[in-house]
DNA sequence: TCGGATTAAATTGTTAACAATCCTCATTGA
DNA sequence: TCAATGAGGATTGTTAACAATTTAATCCGA
């Protein structure tokens, strides 16, 4: 399945926001207006409200009573390593997982997405590079456990906003050619040192 | 600040949702009808949606386009410990940080939440106990981190579902006496590792 | 009797209007 | 001059009605 496919606005609507607000298009403590969001994805507020609801509960944004959402204040360095630990843990699992169980199939979805991230980095597009990056790692924990997979969101997003590694395209391309070489061969130990040197 | 004060609808009616939830009192597999709620808390069926969505991402529900939520299905034993594992890396870190900058009025406001998990084990009432125990872990969480709250309160509730150790209640208190006190003498070794006793 | 199409009911998704709250800024009075 | 006040507009919170979709029931023909 991709994710491409939209079920509904809210759930369109979130994805558009999430991928502007990890290419820092929104000012930090400007508050976001559900009006003037509704105009540009040619909806009412509902749709909207849910969207930004969800954002923050991502932790994307912060909301306050009566007051609307705004962007969140970034990390402290502290806090970045400690959601960085959580999200190595996590992925690790699913990886691991992934590899015991993919089927042809999964490897053949892994290459198009590997693949799509190559183009996206020869355009030196940051926000599809951004939004490929994360689509591939989605992949395989989407793949070994779906119960994991928002929580994954959520931390993946976080510390990504913080700030992103991802403008090193060269680098970009050589560490997931390494992941995925790994996983194609069903090599755990390397693919989840691979991994490691991944996220950071 | 009490988690008692409720802002508005979609707050009260997420928080009494998540209290039902972690206590059972929903059916696997049964969807979750939104008129049904809104009757039950005396709004229209928009706070409703706002609760159910949020309570979808945090993995006690899950979403289907067009059908709704339902209780979403257990954790494996595996995905049991890995969020075991992110929660304890999580919580360590606000509990050391709480220690390290924590004045006196934050110690008499523990000393409230151990006295109010007291009276509940002492009651027996296992909605209460949960609930005060949750509260317990959330005070220094969000004393040392707001930032990590929402993602704290996501790994809890998920992994308290699975099974509930809350029911023998004088092991309850007797753990989290030892937590406490360490850390009302700013031990940090020995809060750890009760915390880490404590958090299974 | 069984399977498939058709209709009706139930439920979710969206919208626009209204209510409540917050913010801005001009006015007032000392 | 300056702080307190209050009116007005802007924004969020809630509601009820309507649209779209799913689910259940009915009917029909083989």
């Amino acid at each position: 399945m991709q994710y491409g496919i939209k079920h509904n606005d809210r759930e369109s609507i979130c994805e558009a926001l999430r991928k502007d607000l990890l290419t820092g298009k929104f000012d930090f403590e400007q508050p976001i207006r559900e009006q003037k969001l509704a105009e540009r994805f040619g909806t009412s507020r509902g749709p909207v409200r849910d969207a930004l609801l969800r954002l923050t509960q991502e932790g994307v944004l912060v909301y306050e009573p009566n007051k609307g959402v705004r962007v969140n204040s970034p990390l402290t360095d502290a806090e970045r390593d400690v959601v960085v630990s959580m999200r190595l843990r996590l992925e690790k699992f699913c990886l691991e997982a992934f590899i015991r169980d993919a089927k042809k199939h999964h490897f053949l979805q892994l290459s198009f997405l590997l693949e799509r991230l190559n183009s996206a980095c020869k355009r030196a597009s940051l926000p599809e590079v951004a939004e490929c990056d994360l689509a591939l790692h989605r992949y395989w924990v989407a793949q070994a456990s779906p119960h994991l997979e928002s929580l994954w969101l959520g931390l993946s997003v976080r510390m990504t906003m913080k700030y992103s590694r991802l403008s090193n395209y060269r680098q970009v391309i050589e560490e997931h050619n390494n992941v995925i070489h790994a996983v194609m061969e069903k090599d755990v130990e390397k693919a989840l040192f691979y991994l490691e040197e991944n996220v950071i």
